[in-house]
DNA sequence: ACCTGAACACCGTTCAAGT
DNA sequence: ACCTGAACACCGTTCAAGT
């Protein structure tokens, strides 16, 4: 549903009356509101009053909300860092990953929605051109390049989705501390989860994401010139 | 919230009205439509409905929704099949990863709730426990394991979003079709993307999973004995 | 302990009407 | 073309009350 067509006023027509906003606008003010209230919070009704409208009037822009979002999660994918022209690829890849990474964490309550309605709009189609333009500078062969982007893709947003699952604080941590005491006194048939208590209790962060992310590209590029 | 806690009726006490429902049927029937009209449809009026009783009725046996939808996700969990004792390790991680894909494709919409809330509950408790013993027995180190086990469930349940985002059938042929068109008329800007169109357009399955997986096993047993 | 009636405070979307 | 009033068809959750 909802490819994601902002529609800009084109309002030339006579007998019009002049538009009080313009997508851009509304994607700007929900944008806005995501960031300070979490997506969650962000309904037709809240935005239509931040913009000083009735709700109704955001279906002049938009044909529903679905298509907001995806307009707001395109309009954060263009704030991913491209990476600069002369770097080696592999470091390229990274840092993008990363970026991407970071710019998700942003808005939490966005990854949902990004996990269902993926790779929409202009931004990430920049995006994509630009990984699979390192992959191929890996001299990756076609096959190879694109399985290797949906890989990194799935785990990117997949491990972001994880990390922001619980937000880090105070009560994330009393809530880690628990799951290590019990794990720590689990029976025999949870040896593994017992004895690694330790480390599964720990927030994952940039290291293990950065981790996972060169054991891909070893993975794929290993089986390759 | 709400940390998955049935609370199984413990109906002794006496002034007691005996129940009519039970947390199992509850988790059953909302399988049960999940299953039959996707996870969208649920609501806790629809669910008290087919219960034969009325919404606040379920309150009884669960806090929230939210609740609900964390039982009804591990319930699933449980379907995923272990793998005989006997196999290699990464046959056997293979293999539940797999079974943990297929179980999930049963229910995509529940995969955004997956993804914000994973690895909750005695099923899920099970399936990292099987995961991690499987990683230990590859000879990877602590460290290892933990990372790799990380990347695995991330790599999983993004590459799962993905393929759920579009269901298979006319309408999805129609729309790959329609965005073979617009890669392959791309400008030279986007040549990476133009090149790779006929691959970039084939719905990813079980061999571009399987495929990925391989790689971050070997992307992480390369660095180990 | 278990369930209900009634209500609260919301949703997204549509449609006819006004300018 | 753009916006509004009013309504439709829903939500999840709470609370006092009944058995």
């Amino acid at each position: 549903m909802s490819e994601t067509k902002p529609e800009e006023p084109a309002n030339r027509a006579r007998g019009g009356r002049p538009p009080r906003l313009s997508s851009a606008q509304v994607v700007a003010q929900a944008r806005r509101i995501g960031a300070r209230d979490g997506v969650e919070q962000l309904s037709m009704r809240r935005l239509a009053d931040a913009l000083g409208v009735r709700p109704n009037a955001l279906y002049t822009y938009f044909p529903d909300k679905n298509a907001i979002l995806d307009a707001v999660l395109d309009d954060l994918v263009g704030d991913v860092e491209r990476p600069p022209t002369r770097t080696q690829w592999r470091t390229g890849l990274v840092s993008m990953m990363s970026s991407y990474r970071r710019v998700l964490l942003t808005q939490p309550g966005l990854i949902p929605v990004t996990v269902s309605r993926p790779m929409i709009g202009p931004n990430a189609m920049r995006l994509r051109e630009d990984m699979l333009t390192q992959l191929r500078r890996g001299a990756l062969d076609d096959g190879a390049a694109v399985h290797a982007f949906l890989a990194l893709f799935a785990y990117t947003t997949g491990f972001v989705a994880f990390e922001a699952a619980r937000e880090p604080g105070r009560h994330d941590a009393e809530h880690r501390a628990g799951v290590h005491r019990l794990y720590s006194a689990l029976p025999d048939e949870f040896a593994s989860t017992r004895d690694l208590a330790d480390r599964l209790v720990v927030r994952p962060g940039d290291p293990e994401f950065t981790r996972g992310l060169h054991a891909i590209i070893d993975g794929f590029a290993r089986a390759n010139p």
